[in-house]
DNA sequence: ATAAGTCGGGAAAGCGCATTCCCGCTGCTC
DNA sequence: GAGCAGCGGGAATGCGCTTTCCCGACTTAT
């Protein structure tokens, strides 16, 4: 890493440092011409890279923007990703990007190490989880963040707020109406859905998983239907898959018997847990949505061409990652004090929940 | 971003900063233990964190990895980025994130802006090109790299080398064979499949796409066959899905001639573009494997429950990405000489290529 | 008992850059 | 023609930290 250094190219231009860093970094005053001109040639001779660590160091400031997810090969984080990356670039910054499999100990060990690199921003993504074993985690992650906001750092959140954070100021939300969604889905699913509701869910205490649950059943009895039975697996397609498997079972036992006719409507709580549920159906030989129907949540961008066409909810996943990241240079000290901005989805009801042929209600 | 400094925290332990810094960042020389306990709780008091960049300036090396894609919502560089990822885990450094859309002015950029920062490495994901429009992009690409690597960065390529790269030292590429894949891929589908091969491609100069092209006409040819005729479209799923529109129509009115039959085995160069074009063909009314074969190349895990099962090409993208970070310290200066290490793939024929029912070869 | 060797700690010199302050110069006003 | 503002440039300081170098106090060998 011995790169030339700003004085060298001073040297060779014949002029002192702090010319060459107002011709090179622009400064409000600007050399003469002819000498911004040898300035800019003996850079361009040296290979000249500023070394943004140093000019960090001098004007504090590191023109980063740490991004927290759970991981970024899931399409969930990644179309965030997507956004938050649009954002940065439009305000010429970088992305750092951490991955932490969701435990808030590693959530906040990468927020310290943002911290640390004198990030301008921290964004974070995933749901949070008011779980017990979490408390502690929880508790170290939110002080972690309160302490980078006093420090001046803008922290953005996509989803929930980080459970326990206090200091608002400084924090900027972008909150999804998961509960509410979810209920619409409900209802929109029991206009045309006769049979019963079961709901595949993530762990207890995972808030995302946990609000379209609440949804999910507040729509049905709205609707004026009993409470979906809820089977609690993990977040993702390993989960789908696992409660799929049982729910198949159950289909098959309960066509197998004289009475006949038994055909859930399931939903799963995102859509790669919808998308795992579907494959378990299926390799049980049974068909969506001919003996289920399966509805998910998200409307991931990848998955959309899966037949049936998953119904699910969509949501505006690369603006929610855009909007999380707080305003460029922000107002003054102080902080523009807890914003939250809202986002909003759609029912996206699709072939996967049809009704069976010719069974209309 | 005025937050407690070393000085600060070594004044209120009542030691110097040298000191303090020797207990809060570890060195050789470790203090008494109740002079570090002293540190330790001012350190915590102060709610100190040490300033990375100061820390990197101090002792020239960043603790970051660089990493350049095209999309990281596409799922193959997701994947990739999930290896890469871990690779900076294990070596302690942070993942610096740029996405360029593929374009290598933009590389460029990211390989300048990431150089700037003094990454240890920067790793670069995605198809070079050799198009024409591309020569100065790339020459420049190159350059800033040559640079990079002189100044004893180390780069990371998975794919191919970057375009007219010289100073091959420090440059660690993880090849990919994907033209010996295509070819075996193209002699498995010639072994049953009867009909004609269509291939859609990217555009082209494109690198990747050339070779599984290339490759595919090969294994063509050696199991006996005429090569491929080959559609350009664009390297992703809007391309596949355009393709897929024109030879949707071209089989329906091959199927409504006489003569009858017309079932081509279509290999588009990645997954995406294949789904892309799996869709098109059905939203014409075609139905896969029946109308017509269709297989893809990455094996992407999100697609994997894609009905019918997509045959395919596996290749361990997350290993990719992890093999494709060089090594923590690296040699001495001089650097490891242009290691180059090949992962290898996996066929995979699922049912979106089976031949029709009862009709074997 | 003295000399040589260690160990724990501090002073100070950078790392590469931005920036404030200062200085000599030109061009202007009165 | 003397005094002044304005401008282009350089010297010097500091950002927060690491690291050499140094020094006093201790332990150990002769």
């Amino acid at each position: 890493m011995a790169a030339s250094t700003l004085t060298e190219v001073a040297r060779l231009a014949g002029v002192s440092p702090a010319t060459a860093s107002r011709v090179l970094n622009g400064s409000a005053r600007t050399p003469g011409p002819e000498i911004a001109e040898r300035v800019r040639k003996a850079a361009e001779s040296l290979g000249y890279v500023p070394n943004a660590q140093a000019q960090g160091l001098a004007k504090s400031s590191s023109g980063l923007i740490g991004l927290i997810v759970h991981d970024i090969a899931d399409p969930y984080f990644s179309a965030i990703a997507r956004g938050v990356q649009a954002a940065a670039r439009e305000q010429r910054k970088m992305l750092l990007l951490a991955t932490t499999g969701g435990t808030p100990e590693d959530e906040q060990a990468a927020a310290a190490a943002f911290a640390a690199r004198r990030a301008d921003s921290i964004v974070i993504a995933g749901s949070r989880s008011t779980r017990l074993q979490d408390r502690d985690g929880n508790a170290g992650l939110a002080a972690e963040l309160d302490r980078y906001c006093r420090n001046g750092g803008r922290v953005g959140v996509v989803g929930h707020p980080v459970v326990g954070a206090e200091a608002p100021e400084g924090y900027h939300v972008v909150a999804v109406p998961n509960e509410d969604l979810s209920a619409e889905l409900a209802r929109e699913l029991a206009g045309n859905h006769s049979g019963s509701f079961v709901v595949i869910g993530g762990p207890e205490g995972l808030l995302t998983s946990d609000d379209r649950i609440r949804g999910f059943q507040r729509g049905l009895e709205s609707a004026g239907l009993a409470p979906a039975e809820v089977l609690r697996t993990g977040f993702d397609r390993a989960g789908g898959y696992e409660a799929g498997t049982v729910l198949a079972g159950r289909i098959k036992a309960a066509q197998a018997t004289p009475s006949g006719a038994s055909r859930p409507c399931i939903f799963a709580v995102n859509d790669v847990m919808a998308i795992g549920a579907a494959a378990a159906l299926r390799s049980e030989g049974l068909r969506i949505p001919r003996d289920a129907a399966v509805a998910g949540f998200d409307d991931i961008e990848t998955l959309r061409d899966f037949r049936p066409a998953l119904s699910t909810v969509r949501l505006p996943l690369e603006e929610m990652g855009r909007l999380a990241v707080p305003a460029g240079v922000g107002g003054g000290p102080g902080g523009d004090g807890g914003t939250t901005v809202s986002v909003t989805g759609e029912v996206m009801l699709r072939r996967s929940t049809q009704a069976a042929a010719g069974a209309p209600a």
